[in-house]
DNA sequence: CGAGGCATGTAATACGTTACATGATTTC
DNA sequence: GAAATCATGTAACGTATTACATGCCTCG
């Protein structure tokens, strides 16, 4: 079935694994990464979470306060979990944009340390698959338009920093005792 | 306003600016930048095709084929044309999806050298600003979760290449005669 | 002779945005 | 005192996907 775009439901979902967190708290954390993924409006981000606890996939916890507005964070329960794991271990489409994979892979790191390490390895081949065929339709240009040109151009350098992004970061997971930023994978799942 | 994401209708408009084409035709096109920008199903890509058509922003050609399926073959009107470049020329807001860039990218070269250049300045400008912010976020990083860290990490290699892309690209288009690529646009609009 | 490409389309449904609505607190 | 941030939500609307439906041709 290969999924891939299937929304904010389970990415939001995820995002719950690392910690309890309000819609708002969502709503900043995606702001810094709206550039490559989007960030939800509060119209869909709060039918979301209303959709997740009637599944009983996350539970609510109303956190009135003085003088501010009151909080609803919401928790992943098991069965959320369980529902997640499906969804994560789903193939993703070889095509499916590049926003797919950084959801996955923001939230393929909460779950198992061999998982993360598959799911890089898996983007690497997919990814150096499409540079070859970036590369095979550049070489037959000619008639193709300057705006076409120019995306083709680009897709090659991204997808070339990619391919050097998930090399480097590949070998800094596979030792990560000399390194300084994977430290709490060093404890695996 | 700042319109950004509003979809593919404006997008396939453009695209027929390059040629007449079929609907089969434009998604064969986008299967190539289908990475970056997704490409849009039959179930849309034809209905917005008969949209443009009723709001007269194009024409169609039906042709017929001995042994194979007729075409239908659709060419942007010189309403059409306006409709577009109204919308091209609406700004882009800065936090818009990578894929809103690709899409303009693809346009903007087929209307006027310098709008080409004052879009990709712009850009440039925009996903400057954009590093930044991400390496300010970084530096304040701890308590962030390994897959934060990651995509954090992932979009400063993303970014720093798009500007490298966009510089190199500005230089290219400014002085287009001894480089091989930009030849059409030596001729201006 | 079946799979996949060519070529078009419709209908049901899911997903998401914009605009609206409310209300207190902090910052300029 | 106006604007931005915090914090939640609903309703109308637009846009896209999936699944369905059709039919011929080509390649293995």
């Amino acid at each position: 079935m290969t999924t891939s775009t299937v929304s904010f439901r389970y990415f939001i979902l995820g995002l719950l694994t690392q910690q309890p967190m309000s819609g708002y708290d969502i709503k900043r954390l995606l702001k810094g990464f709206s550039w490559l993924i989007g960030s939800p409006s509060f119209g869909s981000l709060y039918p979301t979470l209303h959709a997740l606890l009637k599944d009983d996939l996350v539970t609510v916890e109303i956190v009135p306060r003085e003088g501010k507005p009151q909080r609803k964070i919401y928790s992943i329960t098991e069965a959320g979990r369980q529902v997640l794991q499906e969804w994560i271990d789903q193939p993703v489409a070889s095509d499916a944009p590049l926003k797919a994979f950084v959801m996955r892979l923001i939230l393929a790191s909460n779950f198992s340390y061999d998982g993360l390490i598959a799911y890089l390895q898996q983007r690497r081949s997919q990814v150096a698959a499409h540079h070859a065929t970036l590369k095979q339709i550049a070489e037959a240009l000619d008639e193709m338009d300057l705006g076409q040109r120019l995306a083709l151009g680009y897709g090659l350098a991204i997808a070339a920093t990619e391919l050097a992004w998930l090399d480097s970061t590949l070998d800094r997971l596979s030792r990560p005792l000399q390194q300084p930023l994977p430290m709490e994978i060093a404890q695996g799942d």
